[in-house]
DNA sequence: TGCAGGATTAGC
DNA sequence: CTAATCCTGCAA
């Protein structure tokens, strides 16, 4: 796994991770060794159970908080995939990124995509997912450490009903490698798609993207 | 156990 | 604007 971002790069606030995010690099080795990469150009920071716009939930069982099967990655350790089904048909690509002790992860929205991606393949969450072929087996797994070396995948939920039953294969590999970063200049700030359920929080600038940049998913 | 609705997208 | 489509979380 060719120079990825490092566990450390994870573990500070998720707006921050989110911010730092852009400029870098996504990148998916399929099994039969071709490489799908792009730069990331758009994201969103999503919080813990206080962010009305999160999945990220508690739920009373047996008389505790414990976090919601979807989402339990997002409460667990930092620098691993978050990759759920929506709307029955599509798949949205979030890395976990927090502080010790806190919540978080980042929705990749858009990317700029390299060869041999079609030129505008990743404008969209689902759409950079599809294009990359990433899907929810890698929902868990460690972006910044060989596959070899990873401990096991967080405890969630068995895999959601409809969930390819196997496991990766042995070439596949995701992970986050540094890019050109862009600069404050570049980047624009603005409400999250698609949460107007959540009022207020709908409207806090958690979405950053590169100021007119061709492969937005929309304008910022 | 049932059911409303979703961090989206393509198509009319 | 709406349909597509299957899980999820919450109510009962």
């Amino acid at each position: 796994m060719p120079s990825a971002l490092g566990e450390d790069f994870y573990a500070r606030s998720t707006l921050i991770v989110a911010r730092e995010l852009l400029g870098a690099r996504l990148c998916h080795r399929l099994p039969d060794g071709e490489l799908r990469a792009g730069r990331i150009v758009e994201v969103e920071a999503y919080l813990g159970p206080e962010d009305k716009a999160s999945h990220a939930k508690l739920q009373r069982r047996g008389g505790a908080l414990l976090p919601t099967p979807r989402s339990a990655v997002m409460f667990g350790p930092v620098g691993r995939a978050y990759v759920y089904l929506i709307y029955g048909l599509h798949t949205c690509f979030n890395v976990v990124a927090h502080p010790h002790g806190e919540v978080g992860a980042i929705l990749i929205r858009a990317l700029a995509p390299e060869e041999p991606l079609p030129p505008q393949s990743c404008r969209g969450p689902a759409r950079l997912c599809a294009a990359l072929a990433i899907d929810r087996r890698y929902n868990g797994c460690t972006l910044w450490a060989p596959r070899d070396a990873e401990v096991q995948p967080a405890p969630r939920a068995a895999s959601p009903a409809g969930a390819p039953a196997d496991s990766l294969g042995p070439g596949e590999r995701l992970w986050l490698a540094p890019g050109a970063p862009f600069t404050d200049a570049e980047v624009a700030r603005g409400p999250r798609i698609g949460v107007e359920y959540a009022q207020a929080d709908a409207l806090l600038p958690y979405r950053l993207g590169v100021r007119g940049h061709p492969h937005l998913s929309r304008p910022i």
